[in-house]
DNA sequence: CTTGAATTAGATTGATCGTTCCACTTGCCA
DNA sequence: TGGCAAGTGGAACGATCAATCTAATTCAAG
């Protein structure tokens, strides 16, 4: 009696190796004996390699909105829609951190390695990366006229996803988290200085130059790694 | 006789195709058969397939500045510092586009592949990026006080790298160039806002509203592909 | 020309690649 | 309990992998 389903236990391992070493760079067989498994079991469920990783990407996909976009609200100390936003860059900080600054984002990793090949690999990448991209772009909406009302949303919410995955990939290039936090402050910076502006349409504001946080932490005791990721 | 130097054309093929495939994608056997050369004279200057791979990003990095960086400079029609930074961004559009999109930054590709293995390759890369980020955050400092003086230089440049790393990602992922430009228009509205406030500090401008563009176009006739890549 | 090193040709290595095939066991429904 | 499909174990396949080796060739200096 096996701990869980083979094919499940496959997917998990698969997932994980691809993420560490890349699709090309991991071999069948060291997914079989990572995962115990035998390769009659492997293409019983699975007909080639490449299916394989398809599977590992939809379940990515499949994942996305419960693991991650959920999640970044839930971890948010409030509800405004725009720290949720800030909230989803600190979910990959933290897989960032826990690994030492080498673990991305799995699917960006991938989309840069198969690239053109494996049309049906990239069909579900795109996806990912757009159902990512509306996410941000409906709590950019939510957000309402606290963002200047000829803001292009999409384009924020892609140059967000931008900044994500290039942060991600400098800190994993330098093995620094410095790197990734750079990018994204001045990401904060500039949304924070685009509700300042779009104040200062509405007359609230008379001085554009005192763009507050975004989030009033007020309290005077910053918890465990929130003081070092909110000191930009 | 040869066309080429037997070494230099074995680069200029791996380089290709490791920038195509990816490196683990890409057999030796293939790199000898496009560089019609015999595995002999590969391994005569080459010690591995690691260490051609490091020739390679030694390569891409000693032609960083001739063939990118000082290309943003040419390329710019007017000797703005802020300007350059997005000539730069140009330079890699300019690649996507010839490309169908399927281009991107070769460096920015094998530094997620190969991620943590291979430290040699992984100095290389890191050198790459930070030569990158230097040159880009001496043209913003070159702005002077154009840019708000509380403004993080180096803060701003490695956003801009993660930019242009995570457009070019998307642009690939989806195969269309949008999404690039995209991320780079957010961009180019926050510098434009940052010269805004940084002029409105100096009591310049008394509506900090109208942020201007960086350059005075006001040539009513854009060249080819100038107006699509300006029309954000 | 001679000489010796630099370079190239090309067959060949053992290892590993992804995949196939078939016998076997297990679980489930009749 | 019989039967049949689902699932598993494991040997084996041809292809390709990166890399090595020696012999042949080219090249430059004396």
């Amino acid at each position: 009696m096996m701990a869980k389903h083979t094919k499940e236990r496959i997917l998990t391992v698969a997932a994980q190796l691809f993420e560490e070493q890349g699709y090309h760079a991991t071999g069948v067989a060291t997914i079989l004996r990572a995962a115990g498994v035998k390769s009659g079991s492997l293409y019983h469920f699975f007909s080639s390699k490449e299916d394989l990783l398809a599977a590992v990407m939809q379940r990515h996909l499949d994942q996305l909105r419960p693991m991650i976009l959920d999640r970044a609200v839930q971890d948010s100390v409030t509800e405004d829609p725009l720290e949720h936003v800030f909230s989803l860059l600190g979910v990959y900080r933290r897989g960032l951190l826990i690994s030492g600054s080498t673990r991305g984002c799995p699917v960006g990793n991938l989309a840069l390695e198969v690239g053109g090949a494996m049309p049906r690999v990239r069909k579900l990448i795109e996806e990912y990366f757009s159902v990512w991209v509306s996410q941000v772009r409906d709590w950019l909406e939510a957000a309402g006229d606290r963002l200047p009302a000829s803001l292009d949303r999409t384009a924020l919410a892609r140059h967000v996803l931008a900044v994500a995955q290039g942060g991600l990939m400098q800190s994993r290039a330098a093995e620094s988290i410095e790197l990734f936090d750079a990018s994204v402050g001045s990401l904060r910076s500039s949304v924070e200085l685009l509700v300042a502006r779009s104040r200062y349409e509405a007359g609230e504001l008379r001085d554009v130059l005192v763009a507050e946080p975004l989030t009033s932490d007020e309290s005077g005791a910053p918890g465990e790694d929130q003081f070092e990721w909110r000191a930009w």
